[in-house]
DNA sequence: TCGTTATTTCACACTTGCGTTATATAACGG
DNA sequence: CCGTTATATAACGCAAGTGTGAAATAACGA
């Protein structure tokens, strides 16, 4: 799942999102994420170079431009991975529970919610 | 999405596969991955506070440990996404492909893969 | 109550990533 | 041919992320 390092960042999800859409151009892409996001041309090139070398996207010669469009198996192999994760949804009990159910259950409901809230900010 | 953002790191993505099993401790975690990636135990918890954040997990006091949960929310959402992105392969035809057509397909053949390598890389 | 276990937080070093500007390529339209 | 347009790369600074060891917390078991 390296895919996933790749769109581990908003810039690069909006391309996905754009050129899934439809095929676009760099300079489009740059344009479109420049103003959103206000960056450069060199930064949005570089982001598409990420996506290039993740293979999420390939990039089309077409005279002074480059054709960039989205890649399916990658997208496809997400998927699986999601699906996989989120299978677990499906069992009513977990590994854990059954293994040391005793003891825990008791303490839960005490100390759940806001030691997390605490710790967590 | 912030959920992929917290996605970004092959750490990460163990701990939540492994969490997909069944809810977990700290420790069991940071054993794991600590074998897996050669990684402390401080900077296991620490990714764990990054799921945490993000909202991916939730953690649960028992006694002296923390136990683990995936959360559906935030991977119902990326399935969201992820759907709205592979939509368009349902599409024969892309915007721009149908805007600029005349022009780019006559060249596409010749300097398409091999330019595109070479740029990679 | 004390040593042990579980886990987080801290302080800090190091690496990585992202953005910028300047520059290099290359194809286009006259 | 030349100026313009489209993109990518280079060089560099800075912020963010990640890892480490040490220390703080807190519950446990005897």
């Amino acid at each position: 799942m390296e895919a996933l390092d790749a769109l581990g960042d908003p810039v690069r999800r909006r391309m996905v999102q754009l050129l899934s859409h439809g095929a676009s151009t760099a300079g489009e892409l740059a344009r479109a994420v420049g103003d959103e996001f206000s960056i450069s041309q060199p930064a949005a090139s570089r982001h598409l170079r990420v996506l290039r070398e993740a293979e999420l996207v390939t990039s089309e010669v077409d005279g002074a431009r480059r054709i960039y469009r989205l890649q399916q198996a990658p997208f496809d192999e997400l998927d699986d991975w999601l699906s996989e994760v989120r299978a677990f949804w499906n069992h009513k009990l977990d590994a854990l529970e059954t293994e040391v159910a005793r003891g825990i259950r008791a303490r839960r409901l005490a100390d759940t919610e806001k030691n997390d809230n605490k710790e967590t900010h």
